[in-house]
RNA sequence: GCCGGUGUGAUGGAAUGGUAGACGUGACGGACUCAAAAUCCGUUGGUGGCGACACCGUGAGGGUUCGAGUCCCUCCACCGGCACCA
């Protein structure tokens, strides 16, 4: 009998479409298991291959763990607010919400073809109304906790199309769109005070089991460091100060810096001697674009204070002040001494500048650059009473006695800034919030939300920055919630992130309509038990949210601070690189492709992106090898977490394995007894492949299946023993499995039951070793036979067998053993040397 | 520059400090076939040897260990992220 893949897996999707064997119930007595995979943003373009395969992989965990016993919920849903479906609507005149639909028809059609095991009854879809208004619900919320704050601060601003751009359209300094310089604009935005949570978002990552380098990468991102405030007097008659986390260099301090931005510029304007070239520097400053700021311009520029001088509280100095682009006005206090003798950027300036650089730890040279030491025990000089301590001595020191005279105080500080939460785009939910002439910002009442966004001719982004539904001059006039006076609506919308902040929230309650999620849900269901995404997402996406949801135990709508007790990440699917020099036949072509594509030819695997023409479409390959074979390949592929490269030879191998697993069916004997022979292989698949999906090491538990298949081709094979395969195999070919199970009579024999609903099977330990066991045999650490002996042998029967052994009493000839080790079933070594 | 990761046959990739290359592609040989495909059975890291075997081999160089792809040190290359964060 062939396998018909493409019967078989429409007979079982329509099916479980029928049956719903994959509904979660909230609140049944069984143990819980919250499978989350982060819900696709649904392009026009479809689904890619590289979506399958964090959704197989927690999809297998997923059916794992129903065979074990769980009510599992493993959800899907759209996130589908953004500005590729705005840009697709405005290119080719169709409203975003159309597109929007068309695209989620696609996907969930996609999606139900792979078949996987979602609980189609719980799809949420980020733009619909019933959905978003507790995004905007739990925006009024974050108002009126004074986390929701509106101030003007730069964004920006496309000097060519006269728009503002979001930083990912920014790309290189220049506009995504039409390569126009892209320059700072000061405008006023909604920010959210995520900043306020940094300390609780760090240390909280300690409860839960992230890979480590999501940890880390949150860690750094946050970036908090403990230094010291420190002020000095200046002759201005303002004190100024400055956040350091090297307080032991304050003797080395011989100028200060202040930011182009900083308010007391403005201040000293009539002090300020030369305050003409400062304005003009500051001016020039505010023009250039990030780009010039940061990546090409790390020469140092800057222009002194006349009449402006600081005062080290540490000796007394006086120390020039100057104005300079390299500080930064939104880390630390916005001035920083400066300590060219230990910091790099500081000598840098110095040098410039001709400031004096003094040494004040020793190790370097710092007539030829700062010396930074590597570690903190390098020795203080030139310090006063810090002398001959040692750097990781000296920053205490100094910070208690600053502290003790009155001028100087611990400080922690973040890298992290709030959320620059508005967006001037059409498609998102709208901020709803009214601005009225007398009361100020005013949140719509909670019983009008959703605050639907209105439908308009045209979501195009407006000439001076505004959003487009500021255009909408009905909908923007209103009146105040507060006073009823006439009012403004907020115009600006929210970003993307905002719908996926807690959509794994409503996953568990979708369709309550009187509250965000209800408490029995929420508590049955948090936290999620297992997230997979990308790591793209780590600092963006993943901080986002947890930043919403300690926001929502706060007011006590969730009872857990961390929304996700476990996160993996899945690499990337690459495309085999058309232009690779690998490829190339002649050094004349090889050549002819590094010219034309630089560095770009030496890699063999790249993006998949049209214009390479190495887009591989999961249509194509399911109707080619079906739904199974794609599942199968797309975890076979190589290490979960790793990059991987698409290659359409290596399915081949997978659909080869589905063959050879349905042509057992053919040759296995009609005995529902597991065979003899076949019981080891069997037990020690069963532990392979559980312990395997458990680390997400998804391709050697399919090795482990493979070479199940292989030990069944040649000792034979029973009924009984294809149980184990099908079984084991069923998380991962759900389709081709119940077919076998069907056929093999398994499905009446169990009451109609499905593979898929039967329990996980159970391994006994001690059937996972052979009887004998082959141990490898060195001679001085080099490996010179392999013996046999039985699996309980005792350590002196395996040294008397290996020395036994024909080819070991060669290498003893002559020789005396001095030492043995033997490590049980795996190895035995023989230390010898020459016999006196 | 900083942080994180990776480097293993022709190729995708396996290996709790314990027989390097599991499993899969590809290639080669055989069976079946008029033939091909499919399928089944073998072989397949390199060098030398008819062979038994020997030597070499996990980016480079050192080290620790009875034993290192794995641990430590110093480099090199590539990938990802951040980048004047005081």
């Amino acid at each position: 009998m062939k396998y018909d893949f493409a019967a078989i897996e429409k007979k079982w999707q329509d099916k479980w479409e029928e049956l719903k064997p994959y509904a979660a119930v909230t609140g049944s007595d069984k143990p819980k298991f919250y499978g989350l995979i982060e819900f696709p943003y649904p392009s026009a373009a479809g689904l890619h291959v590289g979506h399958p395969r964090p959704f197989t992989a927690i999809d297998i965990v997923s059916r794992k763990k129903r065979m074990e016993g769980y009510n599992v919920l493993f959800p899907i849903g759209y996130d589908a607010f953004g500005l590729p479906t705005e840009n697709f609507a405005i290119k080719n005149h169709i409203h975003p919400s159309i597109v929007t639909k068309q695209n989620v028809e696609n996907f969930t059609r996609q999606l139900k073809m792979l078949g996987y095991g979602f609980d189609w009854d719980r799809v949420v879809d980020t733009t619909d109304p019933k959905y978003y208004k507790w995004t905007q619900w739990i925006f009024l919320q974050l108002f009126k906790k004074g986390l929701a704050y509106k101030t003007t601060m730069p964004v920006n601003w496309c000097t060519s199309c006269k728009c503002v751009l979001a930083n990912e359209e920014v790309v290189e300094g220049v506009c995504e769109r039409c390569g126009a310089p892209v320059v700072r604009k000061e405008k006023s935005q909604w920010m959210l005070g995520i900043t306020k949570y940094a300390d609780r978002l760090i240390d909280d990552l300690d409860d839960v089991d992230f890979i480590e380098r999501v940890k880390t990468q949150q860690r750094n991102w946050i970036g908090r460091s403990t230094g010291t405030e420190v002020t000095f007097k200046t002759s201005t008659g303002d004190d100024v100060t400055v956040y350091t986390t090297r307080a032991d260099t304050l003797y080395g301090v011989s100028y200060m810096v202040i930011s182009p931005e900083h308010p007391l510029l403005n201040k000293w304007k009539d002090i300020i001697g030369n305050w003409d070239e400062v304005e003009a520097y500051k001016e020039a400053a505010s023009r250039k674009s990030d780009f010039e700021r940061g990546e090409l311009n790390k020469d140092k520029t800057g222009v002194r204070l006349q009449g402006v001088e600081a005062t080290n509280p540490a000796n007394g100095a006086t120390v020039p002040m100057f104005v300079s682009d390299y500080v930064l006005m939104g880390y630390g206090t916005g001035i920083v001494m400066g300590v060219p003798g230990h910091d790099q950027r500081d000598w840098d300036f110095a040098t410039k500048f001709g400031l004096p650089i003094v040494e004040v730890v020793s190790g370097g040279d710092v007539t030829k650059e700062a010396f930074v030491a590597k570690d903190d025990s390098a020795i203080m000089v030139n310090s006063d009473f810090l002398n001959g301590m040692t750097v990781a001595e000296a920053i205490p020191a100094m910070k208690k006695y600053a502290v003790e005279q009155g001028w100087g105080k611990e400080q922690v500080n973040f890298k992290l800034r709030d959320w620059v939460f508005s967006r001037q785009r059409y498609w998102g939910e709208p901020i709803p919030l009214v601005n009225c002439p007398t009361c100020g910002w005013v949140p719509v009442p909670e019983s009008e939300l959703p605050l639907v966004l209105p439908q308009v001719e045209s979501y195009e982004p407006t000439d001076d920055g505004e959003s487009p539904l500021s255009k909408m001059t009905d909908w923007v006039n209103t009146t105040c919630p507060c006073c009823g006076a006439p009012a403004k609506r907020e115009t600006d919308t929210m970003p993307q992130w905002a719908g996926s902040s807690w959509y794994f929230l409503r996953y568990m309650d979708p369709h309550n309509d009187n509250e965000l999620v209800s408490k029995e849900a929420e508590e049955y269901w948090g936290p999620v038990d297992w997230y997979n995404g990308g790591m793209e997402h780590t600092t963006l996406h993943l901080l986002y949210s947890r930043f919403w949801h300690k926001f929502l135990y706060d007011i006590g709508v969730v009872h857990t601070k961390e929304p996700y007790a476990k996160r993996t990440s899945h690499g990337m699917i690459l495309g085999k690189n058309p232009h690779y020099v690998g490829f190339a036949e002649t050094e004349e072509e090889k050549q002819a492709l590094i010219e034309k594509y630089g560095s770009q030819a030496q890699r063999p695997a790249v993006k998949m992106s049209k214009s390479l023409g190495n887009v591989v479409n999961p249509d194509d390959v399911v109707k080619a090898y079906g739904a199974d074979t794609m599942r199968l390949y797309i975890m076979f592929i190589g290490d979960f977490e790793k990059t991987a490269t698409w290659s359409d030879d290596a399915v081949k191998g997978s659909k080869r394995f589905l063959d050879r697993c349905w042509n057992l069916m053919d040759m296995a004997q009609d005995s529902f007894e597991v065979s003899k022979k076949n019981e080891a292989i069997t037990h020690k698949t069963i532990k392979k492949v559980g312990d395997d999906i458990e680390a997400l090491k998804l391709n050697t538990a399919i090795a482990a299946l493979m070479t199940m298949v292989n030990e069944f081709y040649s000792n034979g094979v029973t009924k009984g023993d294809l149980e184990y395969l099908m079984l084991l195999l069923s998380p991962f070919a759900p389709h081709m499995v119940e077919e076998m199970w069907e056929l093999t009579g398994f499905a009446a024999k169990n009451d109609g039951k499905m593979a898929m609903q039967m329990d996980w099977p159970k391994y006994d330990e001690s059937k996972t070793v052979d009887a004998e066991r082959e141990m490898a045999v060195q001679v001085n650490g080099k490996l010179r036979s392999t013996i046999i002996v039985a699996a309980d042998a005792d350590e002196q029967t395996i040294i008397d067998t290996a020395c036994a052994d024909e080819k070991i009493q060669r290498q003893l000839n002559g020789m005396q053993i001095v030492k043995t080790i033997v490590v049980k079933n795996k190895i035995i070594n023989l230390i010898v040397k020459p016999a006196k």
